[in-house]
DNA sequence: TGACATATAAATGTATACAATGACACTATG
DNA sequence: CATAGTGTCATTGTATACATTTATATGTCA
């Protein structure tokens, strides 16, 4: 191969780095099935698949490994991993513990007026279409403004470190807290939740600490009991659900 | 360079791969101050200066990143991050937070008879060091069997998801549960640390999720009275803290 | 037939050449 | 004198050849 242009890719994506046009696609890959889960990646088969070289193809996975889709073979290379029901659960646990943490830190140190205002704002906004005809729901605005909400939230306490371990929580898909508000059918909550977003904004600005982790946790327990309910009463949602093909068991 | 024997290095690290020689002599530097806190890390001179080659040393510098001793420059490339006072607080924090999410989560799932003979093991074995005169502790024997006890309460869950999140919580050096136990000064509340320990075990056995989460957090936050005490009392310690190098303000 | 050794292929690990990017200084020009 | 342009250099990004390791298959011998 002795030509070396920007390497134009089936999808197009120009004046990116390789490495993140790999970390996009592979990324793609994992979650929607095309590589089989608990199977083995092989450099160099990917890199012709993807038609870039294997150096930026190691760095993507590399990354993925960190956001945690993927892991090492103890021989070397990587498996895409698989979770079990018990390991979705416990990552929308984490998720809370942490969550939980930035809200009662938030609330114990307090918070500029500026976020304050900013979170505010946004839970204004999921009042608006609280109100709304369930039918007639723009959804993906919704999650838009469901993620600012949890994304403010998550800095509201001022600690990076906390915010950077909130995030890194949020990115397995499952765990996000949109995972299951692409469907219909869980809309239902979406009064109960708000109540949670209300309360919890309320909890923080009142300095009450232990209230305000709680109430962020039990707002997570929400995605428990939504994946509970796809895993027990209607499996035919799992497709739906960001990542959940990953699941096994 | 035409030789490419297995590559001898100082310290003479036979039979393991570049990537992991890098990553061990890389996280020594960063650690001891070798490379400056906050400065850019130079591919180029980092190899020479190893006698390695560029790629095991990206690879090594991505698992820093991945450590959190290191970031990624905007522009590309890593700096050595700089730790505040108040990061260091908030790594401690999150410690606790989730070693207390481990706690309960055993106390309140039930954990297998064999794993709590091995923590109770483990503490007895420490109550046998805290008898002992304070000035004849052997300190190496007292970290790695609080290690051990950190080590087995992090797994006692079950889950493996919290599991490796208390482990990854624990690789920030300053963040460690043995962190503050080199210096004797230290060890004036082995006692103290002793009897958390007993507590917390007590509440996991008896299923009291609530009171194990709260004593482990609260075992975590000696961690941070002693780094108070280093930082407004007794600054010359900060040299015998792990990692403390790094810390500026 | 089974177990072990060995050959072979396929994969990852490493080195290195080359490309692309970005920062900086120097120059020419208004 | 200020500033836009331009060239150089240092550094990261990418491709690829080669080395090493690991898994698989094959054969031999007890």
């Amino acid at each position: 191969m002795s030509i070396q242009k920007p390497a134009q890719t089936a999808s197009g994506e120009t004046g990116k780095k390789q490495h993140q046009i790999a970390l996009m696609q592979l990324r793609e890959m994992v979650l929607d099935g095309s590589l089989p889960s608990g199977g083995r990646l092989f450099e160099v088969s990917l890199a012709k698949r993807l038609g870039i070289s294997r150096t930026p193809i190691r760095e993507a996975l590399s990354r993925l490994e960190g956001e945690g889709l993927l892991e090492r073979a103890s021989s070397g290379g990587y498996l895409v991993r698989t979770f079990t029901f018990e390991d979705v659960h416990d990552a929308i646990e984490l998720r809370g513990v942490l969550e939980g943490t930035g809200a009662r830190l938030a609330a114990e140190r307090g918070v500029e007026p500026a976020g304050l205002r900013q979170i505010k704002m946004v839970v204004e906004a999921l009042d608006r279409i609280a109100r709304t005809d369930i039918e007639l729901i723009d959804i993906p605005q919704y999650q838009e403004l469901n993620s600012d909400f949890h994304r403010i939230l998550s800095g509201l306490s001022g600690s990076v470190t906390i915010r950077k371990e909130i995030e890194r929580a949020k990115l397995l898909p499952f765990a996000s807290p949109n995972a299951f508000l692409g469907d219909q059918m869980f809309l239902q909550s979406i009064a109960a939740a708000q109540a949670q977003h209300r309360a919890i904004v309320e909890a923080i600005e009142l300095r009450e600490g232990a209230r305000a982790e709680a109430l962020t946790r039990e707002h997570a327990r929400m995605a428990r009991r939504n994946l509970d309910y796809v895993m027990y009463q209607d499996r035919s949602l799992m497709q739906k659900i960001p990542g959940l093909a990953l699941v096994s068991g």
